[in-house]
DNA sequence: ATAAGGCCCTGACCGC
DNA sequence: TGCGGTCAGGGCCTTA
């Protein structure tokens, strides 16, 4: 599922296809994927804008158009992004549809639904209210301390709290975990300083080398959550050393990796190397 | 204010 | 082969 390294390759990789692009028809084919504004309010206003300015804020994208309007993406579960050939018909899952001045066209494709778009003046109506960026300097371990401070939730939790760290889900809070040594039960506030200075930099190291890969891609075939926008897979999935290998052996010290449910998510660690 | 549970969705997968 | 049920999960919403 596309989570802060997935949507950072997002970002650079699909730029230089939409980088000064002007759009030039528009499709809304599922009109929930619309968050904001009204379906057809979206298509008559991104028709004519070019794109001009790619960035990322926690799992959202952020394309700023030349307008001042920025169309703000977030792939949610299973959503893609892809630019094709104007010939390339939708398939079924593709939900928006834009086409493009230079004869492609820009497909949000999305099997589960989950994913939404908003064209917006001010992108701090989407994503004002998260948390630090992660690899910013705005993530100390003093902010974060303070977050976790007085906190009764299990960390695996708190990490999944886009208002405390942006960016971060259920892969990465995982393997940050394994790689800090912190058991993913463990209340937030129950942490002590060490530990949230180790966490903190197992959130940094282990995000900058799914960057460096290109993201984790899992699934099967026909339903890959994550795919660069060229249909590429991306790399990291090949480093998990808890996510989704529950059964298998701890690769620092053999013993089986478990899986327990926290907050509603699969969660994967380490008896012996997590405390 | 915090925590916990439900909801949205669809395809894969399992048991019969 | 077909059918029904379960699972996965980010973010938002409701409830306690």
């Amino acid at each position: 599922m596309p989570e802060l390294p997935e949507v950072e390759t997002y970002v650079r990789e699909i730029a230089p296809h939409l980088q000064g692009r002007q759009v030039t028809a528009a499709r809304v084919r599922w009109a929930r994927t619309i968050e904001s504004p009204d379906p057809t309010t979206f298509a008559e206003r991104i028709i004519g804008q070019r794109f001009a300015t790619f960035s990322r804020r926690g799992k959202y994208m952020l394309l700023g158009m030349e307008s001042g309007d920025t169309l703000i993406v977030h792939l949610r579960m299973t959503g893609h992004l892809f630019v094709l050939d104007g010939s390339i018909e939708p398939d079924k899952h593709t939900h928006v549809v834009l086409d493009l001045d230079n004869g492609q066209r820009l497909h949000y494709q999305d099997s589960r639904k989950f994913g939404r778009i908003w064209l917006v003046s001010d992108p701090a109506q989407v994503v004002g209210k998260l948390g630090p960026e992660p690899l910013g300097e705005a993530f100390s371990v003093q902010e974060f301390a303070h977050k976790l401070a007085g906190r009764e939730a299990s960390i695996k939790a708190l990490l999944l709290d886009q208002r405390i760290v942006a960016g971060v889900g259920n892969i990465y809070a995982d393997e940050a975990l394994f790689a800090a040594g912190v058991y993913p039960a463990r209340a937030g506030g129950a942490l002590t300083n060490q530990e949230i200075e180790r966490l903190r930099n197992a959130i940094q190291t282990v995000l900058q080398r799914a960057i460096q890969l290109n993201g984790s891609s899992l699934g099967h075939s026909s339903v890959q959550n994550y795919l660069r926008p060229n249909g590429e897979l991306g790399g990291f999935q090949d480093e998990h050393k808890v996510y989704q290998r529950a059964g298998e052996a701890c690769p620092q010290c053999g013993q089986k990796i478990e899986r327990i449910v926290l907050a509603q998510r699969s969660t994967h660690f380490c008896t012996i190397c997590q405390k």
